[in-house]
DNA sequence: TTTTATTTTGCAACTTTGTTGCAAAGTGCT
DNA sequence: AGCACTTTGCAACAAAGTTGCAAAATAAAA
């Protein structure tokens, strides 16, 4: 794991730091999306909250995660996949939010239907975001 | 307009006051949504920003408009469809944000794809949002 | 129409969330 | 180890959202 996030830090070419190692590995660790308060709490008050902020931007703008619209006023990231490099990001997400246990997956294995659009609209980037109950939730 | 706006909160029993009226009214006339910001800048600071954010809980609660998820940290609203009652919301929404003029339009005519989920997941609502250009800003 | 009960508003104070500048510490390189 | 450069943490600030409560507005009743 440590070689995994430290490699994916040179390749973005961001020096290998405490907080960007254990920020990304949180992600990697994590089954679901996560918010910048669920990483001040996984770590413990150990890093400034503005690090937090300016580690989870860099992340962002180098392709390593992205951002997940959501209906309440939280943002919460997620892993990217591999061929997510910097100013080339996927154009299509899907997420599932479990409604009850609030867990965001990132479903990168489905795929996004087309929309059709109204005439003169042109689409460049489609978020689905799906809520309801999750396998684990669903088998209690 | 007043009567339509009347009507609309004396149904969803609520008292009709100048504050209501009038923030029902700027979601009747404007195209996109509105963020709280919005209609603080449109109702020319004649009411004060607690007063903005009770109505906006106030109308969710009462199906009178929908919150649409979005990547920035900004919750906008747009009103429901007539068939929208309290506790009965629309299962699905799609809506469109221009990357140029950055308004967000509701697209109640553009029928939601059905997507597969992964085993165990049950879906109970959709939003689909869509980002690019939007009729207006792709003829300049 | 006036009175009364209930709801809503505005104010003040506060919490939470996010941003910026800058000195100190850490990282990468020779 | 020493030097250039990047990142961090602190402090101070700005923006966004919440809560309690008295005053004002609304709705209902007399």
């Amino acid at each position: 794991m440590q070689n995994i996030v430290a490699e994916t830090l040179k390749r973005s070419q961001l020096s290998v730091t405490d907080s960007r190692k254990k920020i990304l590995e949180y992600f990697h660790h994590s089954k679901g999306a996560l918010a910048h308060a669920d990483i001040e709490r996984l770590s413990g008050e150990q890093f400034d909250r503005v690090t937090i902020y300016r580690t989870l931007q860099t992340f962002v703008e180098k392709g390593i995660i992205h951002s997940i619209p959501t209906s309440d006023n939280s943002i919460r990231y997620a892993l990217c996949k591999d061929d997510c490099a910097e100013g080339h990001h996927h154009d299509n997400h899907i997420h599932f939010v479990c409604d009850v246990c609030g867990t965001t997956f990132c479903l990168d294995h489905v795929t996004i239907p087309n929309v059709q659009l109204p005439a003169g609209f042109k689409s460049k980037q489609t978020d689905v975001i799906v809520s309801g109950i999750c396998g684990k939730c669903g088998n209690i």
